[in-house]
RNA sequence: GCCAGUGUGGUGAAAUCGGUAGACACGAUGGACUCAAAAUCCAUUGCCGUUAAAAGCGUGUCGGUUCGAGUCCGACCACUGGUACCA
């Protein structure tokens, strides 16, 4: 037996180890190497001045151990790590402590990679990428304008959401709830020409490419959500005097002889096309001027109660009943949906049902099967027509089928989809962004700038502040928009908007492939060896915008022939938030947070890692535990001392070989399924296991060192070397189990009286059934409780239980 | 409101198929070692009960299916996230 070991020193060992590994690049990938590829993609981090969150270990934990496990397996694994590095938080710290956003960010940059280090991620930092260069950003710039060429990018003037206190437009994503995402502040509406990308023309593609990728149902669902298709069918109602007509969508074509008013936007065109015949036009323009100054804020939450203005003079025919119905604006219709105008079926939608009952409008009833009197019948599942002609005694779903025949047939309506989804807002009036590659030129007009110009870089200026207008900081800055037009070659001016921070990283995962490419965002080549990503993982709150936002420009980039794969992700997680250790979200103003450096300093990575791990399902948010991180490190310090009684021996020690071999069959197929916490658990008890036996073996500390390395993988090396080995863990094959090992010899059966447990006992591994019952009913507690009654059945389950039911 | 998710000890949590509820860890209590502390080791630890046991109770609530339910079905309650009148 070897003297005493002394308990591991973390600070020593971790540097020694990192050292080594991030000089000899032993995690960088190799391009078109020979073994099979495996490309792990995390979200890459916005730089912040504050530093790594624990948050971010548990968000790259998971593809961490994943990507060492790979290459044990042989794999050429592609890891990547960028930044995401423009953004508000910075520009606004520049501004507050007069320092250039350029500096601040290659600061942070600095700092996070130093903890990314220290933190032991097996990234390969060799292909960083930093979306604020204009390497980079000249790609996402060239991108843009293939969509521009394409038809995808257009100008409209639009209301937007507007801080006054930031001074920055904001799309609705970032303005939820009349706040602004990043101050808090009300937002306020503003007129503003406003660049749009055409996302709503990939809504079908982005639905359907959504089989080919695996993920859990909530990703799923949540995708499917926010493109919100709906399918219907446009009908046209003509007006009273036939001199115009008004189209509608509806879902619910099969309840058209219930439509007995109709509701437009207040937007809707026709107010002005007809405004001459309207009798209360004073009125309808008092209604549109209100609900202009509504702020979102308002309408949510301060219209609960429908209101509306009837349009004097105006009727509208119902197409399939004849007979004259009412027009009313409401801004419960959206203009932005649909065509802007609906025909209320009041008997069978909630929300016309309220509004007929408050203007007291007729209701009938075309579906049978509820109580209009009481509410709006909407099942349209069981529910039958009535009162609707050539319909009567159809089922919804035939009705709707029936219908749609007979307004094709007649030329009353078509068929239709619609989405949810709307147009991506794409401009911000920031400094820290993508320049916009547009020129305006007074003869010429909207002129992108030529692909060989690009990039056109951001100045590097001494004030960016924002303008008091509105305005972009950049419209400021004479030396930048001052330009030439390159059609005409007369002076012209620059668009000074900047993109908004998603668009950098809607590509970036293409760019890890190829990232010094001079010529192309990355080549073919590179994009054919890595292929598509086999596994995403990120937050769930990106679900919906950023992982949508990168499959429609992959998908445009697919059918431009620039990318391989019309989808780019095989398969997408979420990891769950790690709350403060008070159960509520971190965030500084509650003073919950936690740093990952001060663990990592007392404690060491590894500590870390592990307990983030292990502290809960990786998939459901989790309150931190600053206690537990102790157990954590228990663990390592036990492993470590199973050397003080290592016996050289090319075996495994006979009373440990199944639990090991369990472990290794576990540890495996838990990482594969993200159980890592279930994983971390095992190889707490396999550790147990080994410390309880009087001696333990070479082969079995090995083995135990090959499935701890990918979650403490300092440690691991350390041991590793120790036990003689000269060269990386990495480069030693993952352990396989024998399943003929991983047998018991004996289990425990429990005996049940009516599914109670009265007593247990040891038999051999799959002892007989007849041997079990005659075991179960010699047992003297079960005697006891038959009290002599004859069992009516008897249940057995080999190696699990007898029940007798009496 | 709608959509999704989650409710299990003092705490974080486990529990492939419906088959021993609470693995693993934290904390707590008692003990060993120590002048003492830290570290380490041993024991106990769902509730109730008991000298000890047995019995009884127990996975948000109420009901159902089943020999047997944390797991399946129905109704409800609470919390978290997403969304905002989408026709």
């Amino acid at each position: 037996m070897s003297a005493f070991v002394p308990s591991f020193n973390h600070k020593i060992i971790e540097k020694k180890w990192q050292d080594q590994w991030y000089e000899s690049g032993v995690f960088n990938a190799k391009d078109f190497d020979q073994r099979p590829k495996y490309y792990n993609l995390v979200e890459f981090p916005y730089p912040s001045g504050a530093g790594m969150h624990v948050g971010h270990i548990r968000a790259y934990s998971s593809l961490e151990v994943l990507s060492r496990k790979r290459r044990m397996e042989g794999y050429n694994v592609l890891f990547p790590i960028g930044f995401d590095a423009f953004g508000l938080p910075t520009e606004n710290y520049a501004i507050k402590n007069k320092v250039h956003p350029r500096i601040v960010t290659d600061n942070n940059i600095k700092v996070f990679t130093e903890q990314l280090k220290a933190a032991g991620f097996s990234f390969d930092f060799s292909r960083v990428v930093d979306t604020t260069q204009p390497d980079y950003y000249r790609w996402t710039q060239w991108i843009f304008l293939k969509m521009y060429d394409q038809g995808l990018v257009y100008r409209s003037k639009t209301f937007v959401n507007f801080c006054p206190d930031c001074k920055v437009v904001l799309s609705n994503e970032e303005s939820q709830g009349g706040e602004c995402d990043r101050c808090g502040n009300e937002v306020v509406q503003l007129k503003k020409d406003v660049w749009f990308l055409k996302i709503t023309e990939y809504a079908a593609k982005l639905l359907d490419g959504l089989k080919d990728l695996e993920s859990s149902s909530r990703i799923h669902t949540e995708q499917e959500n926010w493109i919100g298709k709906s399918e219907g069918a446009f009908i046209t109602f003509p007006i009273a005097d036939n001199s115009h007509t008004l189209s509608v969508f509806t879902t619910r074509p099969d309840t058209i002889f219930g439509a007995t008013f109709m509701v437009i936007a207040p937007e809707h065109p026709i107010i002005d096309e007809k405004a001459s015949q309207i009798k209360n036009l004073d009125e309808i323009r008092q209604y549109q001027e209100a609900t202009k100054r509504k702020t979102e804020f308002e309408r949510i939450q301060l219209n609960k109660d429908k209101t509306g203005i009837k349009i004097e003079g105006l009727d509208a025919i119902n197409p399939l009943t004849k007979k004259p119905i009412p027009i009313f604006i409401s801004d419960y219709v959206v203009i932005t949906y649909g065509t802007g105008a609906i025909m209320a079926v009041p008997g069978h939608d909630e929300r016309d049902y309220e509004f007929a009952k408050k203007y007291q409008l007729p209701i009938i009833e075309v579906i049978s099967g509820g109580d209009i009197t009481e509410a709006a019948y909407t099942n349209t599942e069981s529910g039958m027509l009535v009162n609707s002609g050539f319909m009567n005694g159809l089922s919804v779903e035939l009705a709707k089928q029936s219908i749609i025949d007979y307004l094709v047939k007649t030329g009353i309506g078509t068929a239709s989809v619609q989405f949810k989804m709307k147009d991506w807002a794409f401009n911000r009036q920031r400094y820290w962004g993508e320049p916009i590659p547009i020129i305006y030129c007074e003869d010429c007009g909207v002129v992108p700038v030529p692909y060989e110009d690009l990039p056109v870089t951001l100045p590097m200026v001494e004030h960016f502040e924002p303008t008091e207008t509105g305005e972009s900081p950049l419209a400021g800055i004479e030396a930048f928009t001052r330009c030439v037009c390159p059609k005409c070659q007369k002076p012209a001016r620059r668009e000074t908007d900047t993109m908004p921070q998603w668009a950098g990283s809607s590509w970036y995962f293409l760019r890890y492939m190829d990232p010094f490419n001079k010529h192309e965002f990355a080549s073919k080549e590179k994009m054919h060896y890595w292929g598509k990503i086999d596994w995403y993982n990120g937050g769930m709150e990106h679900v919906t915008r950023h992982l949508i936002y990168s499959r429609f420009w992959n998908q445009f980039l697919y059918d431009q022939g620039l990318v391989v794969h019309q989808e780019p992700y095989k398969k997408r997680t979420a990891q769950g938030l790690i709350l403060g250790e008070d159960g509520e979200k971190m965030s500084k103003s509650r003073g919950n947070i936690v740093n990952p450096m001060e663990i990592i300093d007392e404690f060491g990575a590894d500590t870390l890692r592990v307990f983030i791990l292990f502290i809960g399902d990786y998939e459901m948010p989790t309150p931190w535990n600053s206690a537990g991180v102790k157990g954590a490190r228990r663990f390592l310090d036990k492993l470590w001392r199973l050397q003080e009684k290592l016996v050289k021996k090319d075996q495994f020690t006979p009373s440990l070989e199944n639990i090991i071999h369990k472990t290794i069959k576990g540890v495996g197929e838990d990482i594969e399924a993200m159980k890592f916490n279930t994983a971390v658990s095992k190889l707490m008890i396999a550790v147990n296991e080994a410390t309880a036996s009087s001696e333990i073996t070479d082969k079995d500390l090995e083995t135990l060192v090959l499935l701890t390395y990918p979650f403490a993988p300092h440690i691991s090396e350390e041991i590793w070397s120790n036990l003689g080995h000269s060269d990386s863990i990495v480069l030693h094959p993952w352990p396989v189990y024998d399943v003929s090992k991983l047998i018991e010899k004996q289990v425990e059966i429990v005996i049940n009286i009516n599914g109670k447990i009265r007593d247990r006992m040891i038999v051999d591994f799959n002892t007989n059934e007849e041997t079990l019952i005659d075991l179960a009913l010699s047992s003297k507690k079960v005697v006891d409780h038959l009290a002599g009654q004859k069992p009516k059945k008897i249940i057995v389950i080999p190696n699990k239980l007898v029940n007798l039911v009496i």
